[in-house]
DNA sequence: GCAAACCTGTCACGAACCTGTCATGAGCGA
DNA sequence: TCGCTCATGACAGGTTCGTGACAGGTTTGC
């Protein structure tokens, strides 16, 4: 899950980051409007955390243009003033969900979780390609019933594929699946790496992951 | 087990969810409507205890609100005044069950589990695997026919892998279903440590806990 | 009321495992 | 054949997990 943190106090974009990380969301944060609208023109993302007060413009121009561009994007709005009138706004613009500060960084969690749940209620059922199944729900597949022991990272590659059965995905797609722009050092060839560990353990399957040299990555079933 | 109790009357509130939190459900009291929806924004409960009169709406109109939002969370309406019209109305609403005040704890226990398990699609009381049989009742299990002695939180623990067999449960998960808003600065660590209490207590046996790293725990039976 | 027993959760440290880099070699296309 | 992309084993570093020891709180029994 790929989250994008508008907030120009460092130090408390830095502490949401650091915490969503650990539940295995990729946070990338933005401390302008200007640069939110970069990241946004760049990366889809799952869900926006948004502060109200930002130095160039105030989130709710930005909701705003989102909404108008066609985002519809889950947003939650931050902010330390949040009026009645404040708030109807946020909600009339199409913001989903709100938190005043200083708030509970386990409610944030719990509020980005049911947003995002709400948003994907329904494709989180299970994915089949003939003897694999792949449950996002515990992150977990098996294989001819056998559970296959996956690591995050191999089973959000793994996801990616199965979800994109028909067309082959290039590295760079599966990259910014995988990764945030944090984790900005990590190079390309860690695709490759997982790609082959994933293989290793599909190897006693009809199911095999196809390279498309100079294009990308695409799984099938040989059954 | 997650339980939201809305109840305006802070004794009786207070009353129930210390009682139910000797059974090892962790509790959330609301006050309001209001409060209310908050909590199910942010929260999945397993139940909900509704009170009909409460002081800025009435609760049917929260039940109708969850229903029309999808959310078909087991609620159980709670009131003094329980005309035939009233209940009718309840339930056509989508209550699930209600009681009439006062009334015995003993029964409302009783009854939410009653809940809990009809949506769980359990068709007994006791949860079996291999040689592992957990009674949620009384929070007691035995091993083999030997009685296991399981603290509150270790059988709270144990319940809700064996409800989730087939999908590994995050820590976060199992941390959402163990404690309450209000014990909010227990460490996730807790939950490591009553892992490693259950499996010493389960060692003997074929059942054990297994560990998917950076995903969660799932109970499985080796036999 | 008091004391003992027990439950709960923190801390700290070591172990296990995951992650990503590097380096080397294979495979493919021109 | 050359140059590139991709595959893969080995490894270092970092993170997550397991667990013993312990302090504070609660329950139990007297």
């Amino acid at each position: 899950m790929r989250v994008l943190i508008v907030e120009d106090a460092a130090d408390v974009s830095e502490a949401i980051a650091i915490r969503l990380g650990k539940f295995g969301m990729a946070c990338d944060v933005a401390d302008t409007c200007e640069s939110a609208e970069d990241y946004l023109a760049v990366q889809r993302y799952d869900v926006v955390v948004l502060d109200i007060n930002l130095p160039d413009r105030n989130g709710t121009e930005l909701l705003q243009d989102m909404r108008s561009a066609g985002n519809r994007t889950p947003v939650l709005m931050l902010t330390a003033l949040f009026s009645v009138d404040d708030r109807v706004t946020a909600l009339d613009l199409g913001a989903d969900d709100y938190l005043i500060k200083p708030f509970d960084q386990r409610e944030l969690e719990a509020r980005l979780r049911a947003l995002v749940r709400r948003e994907a209620e329904q494709k989180s059922d299970v994915v089949t390609l003939g003897p694999l199944k792949f449950s996002p729900a515990g992150l977990s597949a098996t294989l001819e019933d056998v559970p296959l022991n996956l690591t995050r990272r191999e089973a959000t590659l793994l996801e990616l594929l199965l979800r994109n059965q028909k067309t082959p995905l290039s590295k760079k797609r599966l990259y910014d699946g995988l990764f945030a722009f944090e984790d900005a050092d990590v190079g390309v060839n860690a695709i490759e790496l997982y790609i082959a560990r994933l293989r290793k353990k599909l190897a006693a399957s009809s199911v095999s992951i196809e390279t498309r040299r100079g294009v990308g990555y695409r799984i099938c079933n040989n059954g």
